[in-house]
DNA sequence: GATGAATGAGCGTTCATTCAT
DNA sequence: AATGAATGAACGCTCATTCAT
């Protein structure tokens, strides 16, 4: 993306940390090696100490920012969908044709990330991985009803109803409108998925090939 | 289901357990409590104590059984699209229609699920709900690969190709049969998830939405 | 009480705190919310931090006036004796009969306490209570005896002797005055402890039975 | 004491601890040497890797026998109330003349305690000293209503009764037995810890000062 | 003088696993 | 084959305290 957009800063839901990391330089720094060393040793292995020792700092400071490592991949991967989202507003702003915006925003949605310059200590793609590889483990939990309460999937949600709004513009009398949106976000991370893991499971080999699937899907499914 | 299969008995991939639970009356109760258990607390808060204790024996005795609860857990989700396979087969055997016998497959992997008299020490709504809130951690792992090569996931795989099988002789000339096929499994989970704790992004309310919501995604994409 | 010593202050050896927290109005909020605290939550569970949030300021704040919580439960229960002998004082000075004086002593020491308008930050049924509960915990520690060389408990000591000395002038031939005196201290808060936790091993429950149980015992103790 | 009882165990509530520590070596290594540790290094400071390390034994061993040190320090005050009512009963028994058994109780309980070769590892000098310095402890805390109810202080409560009931033979119509049943335990307690650490707080510096004391104090408060 | 941020150290606990029976 | 006991290692978290402002 280009750079006229240096201020920006993704909002997040602020009772998903103790302490904002964007508002100090440990923070940042928590941020950003937590997506570096989720991705090296997953989910799973990875602790606040492993990261206190990452990035030279006690453990303990962490706990500052966030109360627990589920909190803070919470965090994450709403960043991921803030940021998603902001694309997919500026990508979308001021297209007249539903067809048209709807593509777009799959596309989006969909296609492979590339490093985000505006963000300097997060690496888009690394955390894109993350998100692929490890954040439905922020909501297979058994607290989801209550995180869903306190808010703490709003963005994405907020993303689905973006989608479902635009699949109603295109068709106003098809009938799973949120069904379908959901099924958009959660295809274009599986397929990824499977392409990097189990790639006899997908046609997506090729470049663009998970978004032009989706597409064809999603198009002949609210076609007229 | 009738009971006319009840001496059938589904196969597992066996280096996915050291010994068969299948072989011994604690390991049938290992399977019973396990999934008792882990759909109580939830996977991560669920332990090889914890199982002992419930089912009256020593932690170390499961540890004949299963390496790990990992492995435990790839065993429940094997057995699961095990039993659904077989439904799958035996729905869809002599079918000649290919639409038809698609529909049927369709309508087999996503309807809501009920418990089967064949297995009296599996309780299948329980272990459906787990496969629909667990079993993505079965191979989202940094394990992934070798576990694939070790067959761990053969019979999903194998579900997988059964469907594919059945899209590609539907319509020989569409494209993206594999990642279709994955996407049929995948939404019909994905879908049940949704509708239980995030009902908001779904529209999977009433009985069998879920089913024709994805019949009619799979089939108008793949129509000629 | 009257509220005609408005001005008096309960004077604690000053090497107890770091800074006077009766100096500030930091300091005795300090001391209005410990007593508070600590009764709501014991004084093991009790911490500078948890003190800092519910008086809205730092911990580090803390650390200008007590050198650790032990030191502040010091200072409590220093307090708590200065306010028992001023009124032990106040109800014994100028009565010229020796029996009449040592009872009112007992009776000041021994009897169920009410709030005391004179200090409007100190809440002393609560911190009767702490002292009741937690007191001992001031000095069953490994350093009693370098604290007691610190005089951290002149006043505890001081009450003693008082008694010892009203004993002594009932029955200048009784020979254990020292002894009956810390009996007398002890035993007035340890009845009230089981009558509040553990009722079974008391008699004490209506209304000032503790202080005559102990008025008895002692006059029948030192009768010539 | 002499050995004719070398067969006999103190019994325990069998809520206080998860393993009985008399049933292996283990456990009676953790016995015999939290006694000494505790002693050396008090409560506050002692814990289970503190024990571990001295018993060459990881502290998750010790959490097979006990939940947490304050358990762990309830079962120590326990087996010396237990000791205790052991040789007061078997000093008591059999003597018809109810002063002279109350007496005695006393004297059981107030006396300086000696080793007991009957246990060979239980250090009796060293749990007295503990008892005295810390068993408080075991009861000043926010739960002891709940561990009350769960029998934690049986053995401490049927002592009490015990006494009381002599008293109650020695003179049918004093009204506080319970109380003074209560403030004998006590102030055997107590005035032992003045002695040592506070000695300008007591007369009970030579031999049996306590004992002698205590009893004319009780005798003196029951005559007819 | 008061505060906010950061830290090191250690606690209590649990887990997965092994060993001996 | 199944069990019970024991263990090492690590986790999550909190505490008391210090430093810089």
């Amino acid at each position: 993306m280009d750079r006229l957009l240096q201020n920006i800063k993704i909002a997040i839901n602020d009772n998903i940390y103790v302490k904002d990391p964007e508002s100090s330089e440990l923070g940042r720094r928590i941020i950003e090696y937590s997506i570096v060393l989720i991705d090296e040793i997953g989910f799973e292995a990875f602790t606040f100490r492993k990261l206190g020792e990452r990035i030279g700092s006690n453990e303990s400071s962490i706990y500052r920012y966030f109360e627990n490592k589920h909190k803070l991949l919470v965090y994450l991967s709403s960043w991921y969908w803030g940021w998603l989202e902001y694309q997919l507003v500026f990508a979308t702003h001021g297209v007249p044709e539903p067809e048209e915006k709807l593509s777009r925003a799959i596309e989006i949605i969909s296609r492979n990330k590339v490093e985000d310059q505006n963000f300097g200590h997060i690496n888009e793609v690394l955390l894109t991985r993350i998100v692929i590889n490890e954040s439905s483990k922020s909501y297979l939990t058994k607290e989801v009803k209550q995180e869903n309460r306190d808010g703490y999937f709003v963005i994405y949600k907020r993303m689905v109803h973006r989608l479902e709004e635009m699949i109603r513009t295109c068709n106003p009398n098809y009938k799973y409108t949120t069904s379908l949106a959901s099924t958009i976000m959660e295809t274009s991370l599986h397929q990824h998925f499977l392409k990097e893991h189990l790639p006899s499971l997908t046609n997506g080999g090729e470049d663009n090939a998970t978004t032009t699937f989706i597409k064809e899907m999603v198009f002949s499914t609210i076609k007229k």
